[in-house]
DNA sequence: CGGAATCCAGCCCGATACTG
DNA sequence: CAGTATCGGGCTGGATTCCG
């Protein structure tokens, strides 16, 4: 079976269950992890535990309050543990839960394809808008 | 080799390349690809081409403005042509591009994910709402 | 060090109205 | 039928300041 099928049949597999569209799992999920941060903020925690602070350096266009707020929703959502030591000066520990780490391997696919496609992605825009302006 | 190890390879092999992190390329395609309506269209796409008003009612809560607006991201980016038939009324198809299908499988397996985790995920937030109550 | 709180700009997106 | 144009709200995310 090919992956067109196999998507369609994901999907109506969720809309025998529920009527409305807004409660779509997929969209849900793809929704929180389609901000700016999140997929970025697993793809460095899947080196393994990582201070607030190391990460603030391994990513160094992240306001405090991004990075912050995006590691919250993230342990929200069960993908990440937060680990307080209480020592002084105080010091916090960010790892990927198990169902985090389940995450990366369709994280992976989408980063491989996204290397792969990239430039091609980029001679079409190129394209589309040489003869946008004629 | 696991998931982990792959993602950061294909990291690394980008942060060899480039010496800004705003122009990476998994970021950029991230970053489109993560809102709102891109990966439904793509999705309902992934069934065979498409006239434009069928895919409305096949996606009964996107706005006109939005559903013309991501299609023509999507054309421009090249995962989706644009056929148009000059009769009357007019008639407009749209259907997945060679490259638009190669996405199919890196998303396929996000759904997957999606479907597999989403009840693990709203039990986490009820947990972690609960206790920030308390 | 790791936050929380506040303020503010930008843009995403929806609603509505109009066109070929 | 398949758009385009305009307006406006709400949310995202950045900069800054303050706290334990």
């Amino acid at each position: 079976m090919n992956a067109a099928a196999k998507l369609f049949e994901d999907f109506r597999q969720w809309q025998g269950v529920t009527p409305s569209f807004g409660d779509c799992p997929v969209r849900d999920v793809i929704d929180h992890l389609g901000d700016k941060w999140s997929t970025l903020l697993i793809t460095v925690l899947s080196g393994g535990p990582q201070r607030f602070s190391a990460i603030r350096r391994a990513v160094p266009d992240i306001s405090q309050r991004m990075l912050t707020q995006t590691l919250r929703t993230l342990e929200r959502d069960g993908l990440v543990l937060r680990q307080v030591f209480p020592i002084k000066p105080p010091s916090v520990e960010y790892r990927l839960s198990p169902l985090g780490e389940s995450f990366l391997e369709p994280l992976a696919k989408l980063t491989e394809w996204a290397l792969a496609s990239h430039s091609a992605i980029r001679d079409a825009r190129a394209a589309f808008d040489l003869d946008a302006a004629a």
